[in-house]
DNA sequence: AACAATTTAATTGTGTACAATAAAATTGCT
DNA sequence: AGCAATTTTATTGTACACAATTAAATTGTT
């Protein structure tokens, strides 16, 4: 029967600790593919980022990524002695640090466009199943 | 339309992001409880299998927790300061190291008891939901 | 028994993560 | 205008996380 007191304390009962590991597995999953265009899993969400926006400063960025400026400042000095952006204070505003992505960066995407690719053939999950997936680490990611 | 050759480099097509980003706020709201308790997040799930298993070796904890001995090693090394478990080689096997939990560590329980509960309210899925991403993220899980 | 292959932890080095704090610029209030 | 409050990024310190390597013990083979 096993209902006593600590169950809720048990590996195996626990919703995070699949997540965790989860997101874990999937990204040392990224990890021979980004290794070919010198990424890591970070620096490549934020390449996504950049690939997108072009220009956008660390705030945004941060928000975009759920990550701070202590994570990303030292990061974004990585990917800039990469040569993929450009950080450079904002004229308007001083504070606001500006990330602009250069050509060698640009070119980076086309580089990158086996990434998701070889992944999908990784997750062994129906389309279906990827789909609701998706919809509900959103909808947790929502309401926190 | 937007059908362009690129869309699979977007950040909002990812299933890998929302799995990364919903696991570090989950952990992150763990904090306030795990502070009282003077754990990390890591150290919390890794208490978790000594309650249940009281003895075990690293390489087990490590394949229940996906962690290797890089992440296990100064991890057990800080709970056994914090007096919660006991570290030894074992005597059949001394290239095998035994992690015992300790009376502490076993009155850390009652303690901890509170924590599942408290981050109950703070996921905002129903049961079903719930259930669902859980047997998701073990067959993702599985497959990898 | 001798020794190569394997197993298990520990160590080293790099890169996040994030809380807390600091520093600089801007905004808002009087 | 003067200055407190706010905003934005950077820094500091702690703790993972993991690849690669090392070191010690054990196993397997001859």
């Amino acid at each position: 029967m096993s209902d006593e007191k600590y169950n809720a304390l048990k590996l195996e009962n626990q919703l995070c600790f699949p997540l965790y590991a989860c997101s874990k597995e999937v990204v040392k999953r990224y990890k021979p593919f980004l290794d070919k265009l010198d990424l890591t899993y970070t620096q490549y969400i934020t390449m996504m980022v950049m690939w997108d926006k072009k220009s956008i400063n660390v705030k945004e960025l941060g928000e975009a990524l759920f990550l701070d400026s202590g994570t990303l400042t030292p990061l974004l000095k990585k990917l800039e002695n990469k040569g993929y952006i450009k950080r450079e204070r904002s004229k308007e505003d001083e504070r606001n640090l500006i990330v602009t992505i250069t050509k060698k960066g640009e070119a980076l995407k086309d580089e990158a466009l086996e990434v998701p690719s070889k992944m999908v053939q990784c997750v062994k999950l129906s389309r279906e199943e990827a789909k609701t997936l998706y919809t509900l680490l959103y909808k947790l990611l929502g309401d926190i």
